[in-house]
DNA sequence: GCAAAAGTGTTACTGGTACACCCATGT
DNA sequence: ACATGGGTGTACCAGTAACACTTTTGC
């Protein structure tokens, strides 16, 4: 017996990754995909689909994110659930999730997809300071989340989210400057995460046109961020 | 026409408040149901019910803590929306919210009802430091809400939803300390809260049996929370 | 050599903590 | 008077910010 007869429960992602413009500038950019139905026909919303009854939430959105990206996230966190009465014409609970994907592993799917032709067609990635007019409450959350992230750049590692396995401390700053929007000393950067701890040098540096910079991995035994005594099998990634 | 057939959508809510001891000492304090039916019949649970289409999550969350207690809460603010498939025996997602009480408000009420001797029959106020064997997830739902209370003790205001609108900075400092479960220093916490500018000093003094103390109240134009943009419409309160 | 990024050193400032001390009241 | 909590002063410590400086590479 259905309880709560003429509610859907739906899960939207918000998909993050870390883009490198034509000027070489690292910006934040995220997957719409074009409404083909009503409501909101032919307006870019959030990936996600309804929850079926055999999968939990946060696999409805990890199953969402790989169709639309076809690519397995480094972070995954629930955002919210947006529930008020008139964010769509019928009954619609969203619960929203939040994930990070690595950049370098976004470039090489992208790439894959325009050599095949078989990219979806309906998926588009956007820079966050340039989106679309967007479908239900959607814009609302992006901005919600992005609020999220900033605060929660501040006091956890999350920025790794966005970096390849190995990366120097210019990369990791950069993803910092363009989460927080803002320059940030790249002395005291450097001298904060080290004595953090969750670095580990590599004996690798990376030659370009200047002084080689040293590679680093994470400390895998140390979380992304603190989940409290929800497990990260209960609010992040596999 | 149902999306998501079979799974039902349900509202529960941490309610908290300061519960003074015989001994004079301040516990955190919730109100727990015993159900009645299956499943879990017989067992304590969290106040709650089912999300009805008329109303917004909140709303319901608001109106099953007014069922339950009488009151209206002085914060409210989504905790974690639920929804793993084995958490119960049919399949429910629920959107659980965490609400601060008034210790006066709970005190006079609670008199009330013993007065009248009509307080629901099956509601019982715990101390977080003795609960019973809970139903479902709610054990660890509780546990992630404290842990967000404690959190955002450092970082906002929420301690004062406790308080009634005026009080002393020992009140407040032993709210801190029930809420963080350590001493706080008298001297420091002083200078502290009233850096922070929220506070707004009375002419007032309460008398007792030593040097009176100056009253308090809140700066009201200041929010318990910072919701981000999520403005407290839809994540606090009235 | 020069430009530019990598990396180090130094200093000043700020917020938190510990704790000594004075103040005002009831008993 | 004295015990007790209210309230002030101060010294110290740690983390941050600002910025001068040295190192190492490509050109």
């Amino acid at each position: 017996m259905t309880q709560t007869r003429g509610i859907d429960v739906a899960v939207s992602t918000v998909i993050l990754t870390l883009r490198r413009t034509d000027d070489g500038a690292a910006v934040l950019a995220l997957p719409l995909v074009l409404r083909t139905r009503e409501p909101f026909a032919d307006q870019w919303a959030l990936p996600g689909g309804w929850l079926t009854p055999a999968e939990s939430p946060v696999d409805a959105a990890a199953r969402t994110l790989a169709e639309t990206t076809g690519l397995t996230p480094s972070y995954l966190e629930q955002l919210y659930a947006f529930g008020a009465v008139d964010r769509s014409p019928t009954r619609v609970v969203s619960i929203v999730y939040w994930a990070l994907l690595r950049q370098d592993e976004v470039d090489a799917q992208s790439a894959a997809h325009r050599a095949s032709g078989l990219a979806p067609e309906n998926v588009r990635w956007f820079d966050l300071g340039d989106l679309p007019p967007l479908a239900f409450d959607h814009r609302k959350i992006i901005d919600y989340a992005l609020w999220r992230l900033r605060s929660k750049v501040g006091y956890s590692r999350v920025a790794h989210g966005f970096l390849p396995a190995e990366f120097t401390l210019a990369d990791l700053r950069e993803a910092y400057e363009a989460i927080l929007g803002k320059h940030l000393d790249p002395a005291n950067f450097r001298r904060q995460v080290e004595s953090a701890g969750n670095l580990l040098p590599t004996d690798q540096f990376r030659t370009g046109s200047h002084r080689p910079a040293r590679l680093y991995r994470y400390n895998t035994d140390v979380e992304l961020a603190d989940h409290g005594p929800l497990g990260p099998e209960e609010t992040s990634t596999r």
